[in-house]
RNA sequence: GGUGAGAUGGCUGAGUGGUCGAAAGCAGCGGUUUGCUAAACCGCCGUACGGUGUAAAGCUGUACCGAGGGUUCGAAUCCCUCUCUCACCGCCA
């Protein structure tokens, strides 16, 4: 959610940067500005009725205790009241109309990201490693897990529906142990706090960070409840302090955590993603921040680079994307991509992307932090990051450890947690 | 699922219709004093949204005692609904 300060103050600044990435935005501003002005004048009314009441009741009851009659008052009082009542209703609209318009308006873009309208846009920022080449036609994770028996999306059908997975045997054990990895490179190497949240979440939550009320549709809803499963770590975790004010000693807070990630897919069903590139369930391993605005593009930077590291230990060739003001999500204000090379894909897949959200998500969620210099509270700066995603991992791991056989070798770094395995080989 | 008790400022905790944004204590901040440490004393010490102010400061108004509604000239206090916490019972990984 954007300051309504900031917009009153700079209102042609903030249309001609929403626009860079939304047509018409334009428009929502001016709607949200005539609110804004009807809000304070009404304000200014009421409140200076509501002042007469304030003053008159204290009268009253120093008349009372005098044993003074008072009834004459209450007739103007009366009236006063009423008109009370009646401009406070017109008050909470105006004031739900705009808060409304405002959770539907987007984070304004860092001034160092690309303007651009489609992924088509994304600057490349770097690559690290190289596309592994084979002597032999490489085969893709799903013909590879097959002849592995790692995976069984058949039974996964049959059992759920279209759109999950089922790992088993080696390929489940694979998958934990990418976990725990990742996990434990975070937590011990670049300090991290393991958070094992819930996987449900209430809408209050997930409009702190934004997935809603715009995009409802992607998530899986619990019937009959104000519930929803968790499209990611980032929703649970970054509204741990919601509605708090934070010490400024207290930060910045870092905070890791495992989940499954539900994601509805609304609308995407059917198109071309056999195999574990699109499905309804999948695992994360997700880092979230709670920074000083003026610590955020430092931190941004570096937990690039703490998800850049789970790649580089696996041994992965990967390239980091800047997406440019039309592709990034809504509330975010500058993300990298980071996308894994899948041979058996011949083609780059999206494992991780690193986010600032800036103080959008802390003003939606009502966070705050009181500066040590006194000068009152501010809204820290919130950002999350997939360190890494699972699933397409999976893939390109499988795609790129495959041998002429078939098999898979283990990177070392995995090994340990493999129970000491170094590959990847049937009937295991 | 059932019954009961609760929800007040960073914390503890008073307050059952009227000068209550709210006593008191603790913690915190500033200061005075005492040759250290400690103590004593004085002052300050919630948040949000408005108005005013060139800005900072300041001044000023309103709202907030779990949330939402209601009664009343006036609600932390009375009524209704909901949420959450705690205890016990039932069920249960």
């Amino acid at each position: 959610m954007l300051d309504i300060k900031h917009i009153r103050e700079n209102p042609d600044a903030v249309k001609s940067r929403l626009a860079t990435r939304h047509q018409g935005a334009e428009v929502r501003i001016e709607e949200v500005l005539l609110l804004d002005e009807r809000r304070r004048r009404l304000l200014v009314e009421v409140e200076t009725l509501k002042a007469e009441k304030n003053r008159v009741s204290k009268e009253v009851g120093i008349l009372k205790s005098k044993g003074q009659s008072v009834d004459h008052i209450f007739v103007r009082m009366k009236e006063v009241s009423d008109q009370i009542t009646d401009l406070d209703k017109q008050v909470s609209l105006v004031e739900e109309d705009q808060r409304h318009l405002l959770l539907g308006i987007p984070n304004i873009p860092h001034a160092s990201v690309p303007t651009g309208r489609t992924a088509a846009d994304n600057p490349e920022v770097r690559q690290w490693g190289r596309k592994p080449s084979f002597d032999f036609p490489a085969r893709n994770h799903v013909e590879l897990s097959e002849q592995l028996g790692l995976l069984d999306f058949d039974r996964a059908t049959k059992i759920t529906g279209a759109g999950f997975a089922l790992y088993r045997g080696a390929g489940a054990r694979l998958e934990r142990a990418l976990i725990n990895f990742m996990l434990d490179l975070h937590t011990t190497g670049h300090g991290y706090t393991e958070i094992n949240p819930p996987y449900i979440v209430n809408a209050q939550a997930l409009t702190g960070t934004g997935q809603l009320p715009k995009f409802a549709d992607q998530l899986f809803h619990l019937e009959g409840t104000e519930q929803y499963l968790v499209p990611t770590a980032e929703v649970p975790v970054a509204n741990l302090h919601s509605n708090e004010i934070l010490r400024e000693d207290q930060l910045p807070i870092r905070y890791v955590a495992y989940t499954p990630c539900f994601r509805s897919e609304a609308g995407a069903a059917g198109v071309g993603t056999r195999g574990l590139l699109r499905i309804h369930q999948f695992d994360k391993v997700e880092l979230i921040r709670i920074v000083r605005p003026e610590d955020g593009d430092a931190a941004h930077e570096e937990m690039l680079q703490h998800a850049e590291k789970v790649l580089q230990l696996l041994g992965l060739h990967y390239r980091v994307i800047v997406l440019c003001t039309g592709d990034m999500g809504f509330g975010m204000a500058k993300t990298y991509d980071i996308e894994l090379w899948a041979p058996g894909q011949g083609a780059y897949l999206e494992v991780s992307s690193v986010s600032n959200a800036e103080d959008y998500q802390a003003r939606r969620m009502a966070l705050r932090y009181r500066r040590n210099d006194g000068k009152g509270n501010a809204h820290p700066h919130i950002l999350n990051g997939s360190g890494v995603a699972l699933a397409r991992l999976f893939v390109a791991l499988l795609e790129t450890y495959q041998q002429a056989d078939g098999s898979v070798v283990v990177p070392p770094v995995l090994k340990p947690y493999m129970g000491g395995l170094e590959s990847l080989v049937p009937g295991v």
